[in-house]
DNA sequence: TTGAAAGCGCTAACAC
DNA sequence: GTGTTAGCGCTTTCAA
């Protein structure tokens, strides 16, 4: 059906080596070039990248691997990612494997199988075990938000300070004045979890304050999870003067919670969010939030693969970090003594 | 690097013809089997997707063309077809061209250099021009959610039945006395745009109200766009007393914008907003809406994809058209005479 | 049931 | 600058 090169051929009377090169960047007479060109149009000539990649060995595709696809944070990353790997001709193979570590294991063979030239995941599987395979056979692989820790040294990653996020978030509370600060976390053990903890506890050291466990609940980063961490901790005999909540659906649980127990912000109590995605910053406009460079974690991400797949140095390991940003509104204010 | 099959022949001494059959569910010598079993194990071979392509000239690859990633309608029909492809072990790629014809047109050109099987199109260009080349190559071509009229009998479709969901919501409004109902719509010329507006002028057409195109604004299914469709419906001299938007976002800017005129729904105003999506429901919970099965849409498409695959029947039309559901919420109210 | 061999469409020596 | 040729890893006749 399709044209190929060998029509090329013959319709010009060309070599093979000729319109191979002509399509290669490569020099061709002038009158050769009108020639190819003339058959192409003609033979509606369409190059065959999949017998360009059988005999290159590579694909010019990038699996992506994510926990979920119904997610601002991520497709907000993905869509960045997607624009800059496209431009250089890159093919982006998105997985879906709803935060489910066996579908992620899946995802890696499939695109094994497919030969994708690297792989950029953001990590269900805190084991790393999923990597072992494309980190073996030595294709680029690059953690995207979360690290892993078995995988240290081994692997290339594109996160955000969190320490520092969490730091940040905590340090404008202390220095308020709060010292009963309720936190809201995500999964336990998650990458991102664990680190924006430390970040709290470094930042309530450093005030001097001894943390309680009563305060720091673990909201699954969903909408629910949220909204029920915020209900406890708006339950209890000491009730916390300030929340950080550490990502969007749980700040906008949190919000409704406090909605709900007719909380006013920041009158009754002071927040700090998470991640400002366009629609909803509308609807709380004066939230103080931590929020993270979402765009630039899916540019660096490209770039870092592009890279990575352009140096022969494999094996080699580098972490970018992204710093967050403090956006001041009007949920926080300061303790009344 | 990689094993292939030509070294499974080597260790276990069997023809290359027989380690394939053993790939493709032929009947093997059981003892045989063990023995390529084996060699698989020890050499760690992984098939070769795109030698196997580029001998079956098809590379269970859909490509899959989008206005725009960020946005939860488009991600959850993408996640949802996602699913179901995969599973049939055929990947997704990706392509968002931000509501440019231009850039839409090449993502085809890129999809096709890429030899998909199929190509999933929520279109940017209402012309279709973009799709020319991949109908007369003889893919299949399915278009979700939007239809192209140049393009009817030729192309197979997912979209709903918008006609009657605008005309779902109007009736509902007029049957409760609303004579003056202001309608948002997406950009003009959309597809969806042009349904849902028939719709509207046909339920007023039943009940007998005579359109009034001050009441008919444009929102360019945005916030902002919503946002400034209802500020100016507000400031009309006769001011409608119902509302019916046509998208989330802009049902989402119609709402900010009554908060901010200080007007009570639906006390003032009677409002019908449309696609309930997650984590926006809770913050407008009783909003009455008209609800896209999302999902649904998803599921049509990729198994509509699926069995345009399998079937050689090629350039049949075929249409599946999905209907939404009226959600009732507090958000409308009888008109009081 | 199994093996030998051709060939999918392209690239890249190599020789001219 | 151009042509010839081998071969990427697989599937698939065709014979055995």
């Amino acid at each position: 059906m399709a044209a190929t090169m060998k029509d090329l051929s013959r319709e010009t009377g060309l070599g093979l080596a000729t319109i191979s090169k002509y399509f290669n960047g490569g020099t061709v007479r002038e009158k050769n070039r009108v020639l190819i060109e003339a058959a192409v149009k003609k033979l509606h000539y369409v190059p065959n990248e999949v017998a360009r990649s059988l005999k290159t060995s590579h694909t010019r595709v990038i699996g992506v691997i994510i926990p979920e696809l119904s997610n601002a944070f991520i497709t907000s990353i993905i869509s960045s990612m997607e624009d800059i790997l496209r431009k250089q001709d890159y093919a982006v193979i998105v997985c879906d494997c709803r935060s489910d570590p066996k579908r992620e294991k899946e995802a890696v063979d499939f695109l094994l199988h497919r030969r994708v030239d690297g792989l950029i995941n953001m990590a269900t599987d805190t084991t790393g075990a999923h990597l072992k395979a494309p980190l073996a056979s030595g294709i680029p692989v690059l953690l995207v938000d979360r690290l892993i820790d078995s995988l240290q040294g081994k692997v290339s990653a594109v996160v955000i300070d969190n320490v520092h996020a969490a730091g940040q978030a905590v340090q404008k509370l202390t220095s308020l004045g709060h010292r009963q600060i309720g936190l809201i976390l995500g999964s336990p053990n998650l990458y991102t979890t664990n680190q924006r903890l430390t970040g709290y506890l470094n930042a309530l050291q450093d005030a001097g304050i001894a943390p309680d466990n009563e305060y720091i609940r673990y909201g699954d980063y969903t909408m629910d999870g949220g909204y029920q961490a915020a209900q406890e901790l708006l339950k209890l005999k000491n009730r916390p003067t300030a929340l950080f909540v550490t990502n969007f659906e749980m700040t906008l649980g949190t919000m409704l919670a406090l909605q709900h127990n007719n909380i006013r912000v920041p009158e009754d109590l002071s927040v700090i969010g998470f991640d400002k995605l366009e629609l909803f910053g509308e609807i709380f406009p004066d939230l103080t939030l931590i929020r993270q460079p979402q765009l630039s974690i899916g540019r660096e991400a490209a770039n870092l693969m592009l890279d990575m797949l352009s140096s022969k140095e494999t094996g080699v390991s580098r972490i970018v970090t992204l710093t967050t940003e403090l956006t001041e509104g009007k949920s926080v204010k300061a303790l009344k003594v």
